[in-house]
DNA sequence: TGCGATTCTCTACCCACATATGAAT
DNA sequence: ATATTCATATGTGGGTAGAGAATCG
C-alpha cells in the first residue's frame, strides 16, 4: 500500500519535500513547485516504498526499491539480506521543475511510461510499482522555465584559484554566502564548500605561476595543504550539534534567524543551526583566507542533518573525507547540464561506503540513547493564554462559560493546597 | 500455538475566550 | 505613511473517548 498525496489526496504520492514535509503525487510536486522562485528550491527525493513516509535515499537494485535511511538500515545493515548482498544506489535530490525526460536522467531506474496518455488513477490501488513510472499525464516532457539553483557554480569549473582578483572566485564567495542567507537547504552549502576545497586542491596541484608583483587579497593565500579533513572526535561533532541547536532553539529558534515564522519544524531548525555554523565560518573564510585548516571538520557539520539520520553523507569529491577513520573516495563531477533542477548529490554512483558495521553500530546506538534523552516539552508561546486556562473553570475537562455551572475550578484547587 | 477477553498506554479532541494577526478603511 | 477598526485565527489545560498494544486464561 501507498500513501495518498497529501496535496490532493487523490494519487498516490511519489515524491518527498522536505522543506514542505509533504509527499506528493507527481502533478502536486510540479504545481506547487513551480509556483515561485523559492519553493522551486525546495529539494526533493523519492518516497520511500517501504514505510511511506520518509525521503528515500537509496535505491536497492536487487528489490528495486527506493529505501528511507531506516528502512535502508533495517533492510540491509542490521538485518542483512540472507542470501547476496543487494546493490544499492544513490538516490539523488532535485530542485526546480524537471521534465520526464530529466527524471530518467537524473535516476537511471525512473521510466516514462509515454504510452499511458490519459491514466484514471485509481485511488484505491496504490501499489507501488516494482519500477517508478511517470505517465505522461503527470509529467509532460517538454522542457518548462525551471529555476537553476546554483547557476552560478554552474559557471564556476573548480578548476580556477578562488582569489579576489578573479572574478569568478569572487563571485563564487559571494554565491557562499548568498546561499548561507537564503533558506537554501544547508547541504547545498557542503556541496558548495567542497567545491571550494576542490578549487584550492586544484591549485595546489597545479604548477604554479608566477603571480609577479601581485598586491595582497584576502584570499590569495587560501590552499588547500591536506585535502584529508578528518572528523576525529564523531561523538563531540554530534554533541556540539545537538548543543548548538539547543541554544539556537532556546534562542528563538529560526524566528530569530530569519526574522520571519518559519514554518519549518525542528528538524528545519537544525538546519538553520548547522547554516548559522557555517555561516560564521565562511565570513571568517571569507575575511582571513589565510589557512586551509580554517576550512575544518566543523565546516563539514552544514550537510545536511536529519533527525534520523545523523551519519554524515557521502560527499562526492576527489578529496578523500575521512570520518572516524571511516574513509571513502568519491569521484568530482560537474552538476549535469540541466533545462533548469539541479541534482544536489551529483551523480548517481555505488552505494558502497565502506563504514565499518561496528563503528555504524556504535554511531546509531549512540544517537538513539540521545534520541531517548531528548526532551520535547511544551513550549509556552504566550503567557497570557496560559495564565487564563490555568483559572479557568471547566466540566470534565472543558472549559465552560462563565457563570455556567463547573465541576473544576483550578482555583479552587490552589486554594485547598 | 492461537484466540478472545481484559487491562494498560497513548493521543487526538473538545470546550471558552483573550489575544494575535491581517485586511480594510 | 500611519492609525484605527473589524473579522478571523490561534492557543491555552484537564478530562475523555477511542485506538492499539500488552497481558492473561
Amino acid at each position: 500500500m501507498g500513501r495518498l498525496c497529501d496535496f490532493c489526496g487523490e494519487q498516490r504520492s511519489i515524491v518527498h519535500c522536505r522543506s514542505d514535509a509533504a509527499c506528493l503525487c507527481l502533478s502536486c510536486d510540479r504545481n506547487i513547485h513551480s509556483a515561485n522562485a523559492l519553493s522551486k528550491r525546495h529539494l526533493r527525493t523519492l518516497l520511500c516504498e517501504r514505510c511511506h513516509s520518509q525521503p528515500a535515499i537509496t535505491r536497492c537494485i536487487q528489490e528495486s526499491t527506493s529505501l528511507c535511511q531506516d528502512c535502508n538500515w533495517s533492510g540491509h545493515v542490521s538485518a542483512p539480506p540472507s542470501d547476496v548482498e543487494h546493490k544499492r544506489q544513490m538516490i539523488n535530490l532535485y530542485s526546480g521543475c524537471p521534465s520526464a525526460a530529466d527524471f530518467s536522467r537524473i535516476w537511471s531506474f525512473f521510466s516514462v511510461d509515454k504510452s499511458i496518455t490519459n491514466p484514471e488513477p485509481d485511488p484505491m490501488n496504490l501499489e507501488t510499482p516494482s519500477r517508478c513510472e511517470l505517465s505522461h499525464a503527470d509529467f509532460c516532457t517538454e522542457d518548462t522555465g525551471m529555476e537553476i539553483v546554483a547557476p552560478e557554480a554552474e559557471q564556476f569549473d573548480g578548476k580556477e584559484p578562488v582569489d579576489s582578483m578573479n572574478p569568478k572566485g569572487k563571485r563564487f564567495l559571494e554565491m557562499i554566502v548568498s546561499v548561507i542567507r537564503s533558506d537554501s537547504p544547508a547541504f547545498m552549502l557542503f556541496w558548495l564548500l567542497l567545491r571550494l576545497v576542490e578549487s584550492s586542491f586544484m591549485k595546489a596541484c597545479s604548477p604554479k605561476k608566477d603571480p609577479g608583483p601581485t598586491q595582497e587579497t584576502p584570499c590569495q593565500n587560501f590552499y588547500i595543504s591536506d585535502t584529508e579533513l578528518s572528523l576525529d572526535d564523531y561523538e563531540a561533532l554530534f554533541d556540539e550539534s545537538r548543543d548548538e541547536t539547543q541554544q539556537f532553539l532556546d534562542n528563538g529558534g529560526a524566528d530569530s534567524f530569519y526574522g520571519m515564522r518559519d514554518m519549518y519544524d525542528n528538524e528545519c531548525n537544525v538546519k538553520g543551526v548547522t547554516t548559522k555554523a557555517s555561516s560564521s565560518k565562511v565570513e571568517t573564510l571569507k575575511q582571513n583566507c589565510t589557512t586551509s585548516n580554517q576550512l575544518s571538520a566543523e565546516s563539514l557539520t552544514s550537510c545536511k542533518s536529519d533527525s534520523n539520520d545523523c551519519v554524515p553523507r557521502p560527499a562526492q569529491s576527489t578529496h578523500s573525507i575521512s570520518f572516524s577513520g571511516q574513509t571513502t573516495e568519491c569521484n568530482t563531477r560537474d552538476l549535469p547540464e540541466s533545462g533548469g533542477f539541479s541534482t544536489v548529490i551529483m551523480e548517481e554512483h555505488q552505494y558502497d561506503i565502506q563504514f565499518s558495521s561496528a563503528v555504524r553500530d556504535d554511531a546509531v546506538l549512540r544517537y538513539k540513547e540521545k534520541r531517548k534523552s531528548r526532551k520535547f516539552d511544551k513550549k509556552i508561546r504566550y503567557a497570557s493564554r496560559k495564565e487564563r486556562a490555568d483559572v479557568r473553570k471547566r466540566v470534565k475537562g472543558r472549559f465552560v462559560k462563565a457563570g455556567d455551572p463547573y465541576d473544576y475550578d483550578p482555583l479552587d484547587v490552589i486554594r485547598n493546597q
